[in-house]
DNA sequence: AGGCCATGCATCCCTGTGTA
DNA sequence: TACACAGGGATGCATGGCCT
């Protein structure tokens, strides 16, 4: 997908309902809400932005015409303001705008008054603001473009009948406190945490690919690792998943261009850096889900029953 | 009555192509 | 080169049937 970089601009719907009103209509049998809105409120709390194709892909499979099907019911969530939107401008065939949507304040404030009886995870959290939503376009493509990668694990996964988990991004956080007196506390912040059948992913997706920035998380990485510090959040080590392009993008409008992720290979050989992958956005999107290690040995993301080299040099 | 679903039609914007 | 127009992908909206 080409993009054209504007600056986003969330459209608000004309007449809002009071989080009041909206409770006194949203409770009974014949509600104005559903199970399933929820989930998609949940989705756009715990991933950010969705597209409408995608809003279509996770929770109107069934349909004749998921997209159809996704955009009135997002228009209704949008009419009652439980979502904002905005209509990005995107160029090469791919036809006219789509609609990305996000979480409103009272779309948060729904979700958290009729879901916090019985989800604990919500009240741990900070305060959620509408805010949150206004970001640069460059960060909005790539939270939109992660998700699509996660969904489309996730639908590949179903059509092979193998276990997946998709881990909201705010809760694979996790602030690591050295063992060491003076070492400063880091954060290890992953861009999603998947789980293929039995294998655990930490998904980095690389739209900019920055060599200088990449360094210093393959530095970080690398302590995460020595030190054991994993343990504290997962049962096995993650397998750090790199995701990105091969060649280099196109951006409209801006001088911005999508860099390639094949010069980090180089800097993670020469730090040794094991137990990584990268996966290159021309595969996966074509439907080959082979991935490469530093060495450029090929593994099937699937089917991770070969020992990595990472795995025979433990062995020795 | 309102949610859900299928369908048809209008509309929007981008792209490619033909013509003067 | 400039312009008009058709085609393609996607949304917006109205309608009608069925179900709870």
């Amino acid at each position: 997908m080409v993009w054209v970089y504007t600056i986003p601009s969330w459209e608000y719907p004309k007449e809002p309902i009071t989080l009041e009103e909206f409770l006194k209509k949203a409770a009974g049998p014949h509600g104005i809400l559903t199970t399933r809105d929820l989930d998609i409120l949940d989705t756009l709390y715990y991933h950010r932005f969705l597209l409408n194709i995608q809003v279509a892909k996770l929770f109107f499979p069934e349909s004749k015409t998921p997209p159809v099907k996704a955009s009135q019911r997002m228009k209704i969530l949008f009419d009652r303001g439980l979502v904002l939107r905005f209509r990005p401008i995107v160029s090469k065939h791919e036809g006219t705008h789509q609609f990305i949507y996000a979480l409103s304040q009272l779309g948060y404030d729904v979700l958290f008054h009729i879901r916090k009886r019985y989800d604990k995870e919500f009240e741990d959290e900070p305060r959620w603001q509408e805010t949150n939503n206004v970001v640069e376009m460059s960060r909005l493509i790539h939270d939109l473009e992660l998700n699509e990668f996660c969904i489309t694990v996730k639908l590949e996964c179903e059509k092979r009948g193998i276990n997946y988990t998709w881990w909201p991004t705010r809760l694979t956080w996790q602030k690591v406190t050295p063992k060491q007196l003076m070492a400063k506390p880091y954060m290890i912040s992953p861009d999603a945490v998947i789980r293929i059948d039995n294998s655990l992913f930490h998904v980095e997706y690389e739209r900019s690919a920055n060599p200088e920035r990449f360094f210093v998380k393959t530095n970080k990485w690398k302590r995460y690792r020595s030190t054991g510090a994993w343990k504290e959040k997962w049962t096995q080590e993650p397998t750090i998943l790199v995701v990105g392009g091969r060649e280099p993008g196109e951006v409209k409008g801006k001088s911005r261009k999508e860099k390639s992720i094949i010069p980090l290979i180089d800097i993670t050989l020469k730090q040794g850096l094991e137990n990584i992958f990268f996966l290159f956005d021309e595969d996966w999107q074509n439907g080959n889900w082979v991935a490469y290690t530093v060495r450029n040995e090929r593994v099937d993301i699937f089917n991770l029953t070969n020992l990595t080299s990472w795995d025979r040099l433990k062995l020795y």
